[in-house]
DNA sequence: GATAAAATGAGAATAATTATCATTCTCAAA
DNA sequence: TTTGAGAATGATAATTATTCTCATTTTATC
């Protein structure tokens, strides 16, 4: 039995694409348009390569992943610390924040159950105050 | 406090049948299984049905919508105080809990920023005891 | 260099969700 | 009670996101 936890990750040149446009646009992207950069610096990318690009480095914790307000994954290189997200449900406006209380928390919980964590999504859905009824 | 975007629910027979259906089984229901239950009862109930009903009960803050390890929604009645999920990344095993101090970072946090909270969204992956490597 | 394993590209296939549209239901005003 | 407007529904088509297949290419190992 594999164990893809601790798998070395292989950074092919696509998968090191994938990752330079991640850390370089800093934003929130997802498989599509991430297909329409790699393609813009190399002619021969699939899709088909960008998804299994993304699920290789995820496994290996480099990007992470997150569902904000659409139903299609966004993907971010995961910086250290983690960082959350608050979508506004009306103008989409993405706020972000990080929190020591709850990555303590979350830390406390998963030691007590005997969790190994790999990935936290805190995911905050409303409205922003230019959205927020009077 | 009533705001704009939450109108009242007009509760159908067919969103209370999807709201009946999720307070019974406590379970996280996707849309295809809802679907499957409610025709149990129901001779004539369309999946778009399904998927509208739960949109309006979600936007009536009576149901709460997760993103579980598979790439489809899944979704259980809005209990208090809210609870988040832990899933196990190679048996899917689900395990829940509560945190006030997660509840009490994210309201400091939006109050703070003033945007007002309509969901939160805590998940967790990784791996269970049984699942996790020597 | 030979060979096995892994990764890729192209596009088909699948799954999840949303849109369309004709019909039905609800409810307030006449 | 009728009626008319707007909302909800059913059936199904359409769209979107993601995964799969398979032939080919690349990489790692001996």
């Amino acid at each position: 039995m594999k164990t893809a936890q601790n798998a070395p990750i292989h950074l092919t040149r696509q998968r090191r694409l994938v990752l330079d446009i991640l850390r370089e646009s800093k934003e929130h992207l997802d498989a599509d348009t991430l297909h329409q950069k790699a393609k813009a610096r190399n002619a021969k990318i699939s899709l088909a390569t960008i998804y299994r690009s993304l699920a290789a480095l995820r496994e290996a914790r480099l990007v992470q992943e997150h569902r904000l307000g659409d139903n299609h994954a966004h993907f971010e290189p995961a910086r250290d610390p983690l960082h959350h997200h608050f979508t506004c449900l009306k103008c989409g406006r993405i706020v972000e924040f990080r929190s020591p209380q709850v990555m303590k928390a979350v830390r406390v919980f998963c030691t007590r159950e005997k969790l190994e964590l790999v990935d936290v999504r805190l995911e905050l859905h409303g409205y922003c105050p230019a959205c927020r009824p009077a």
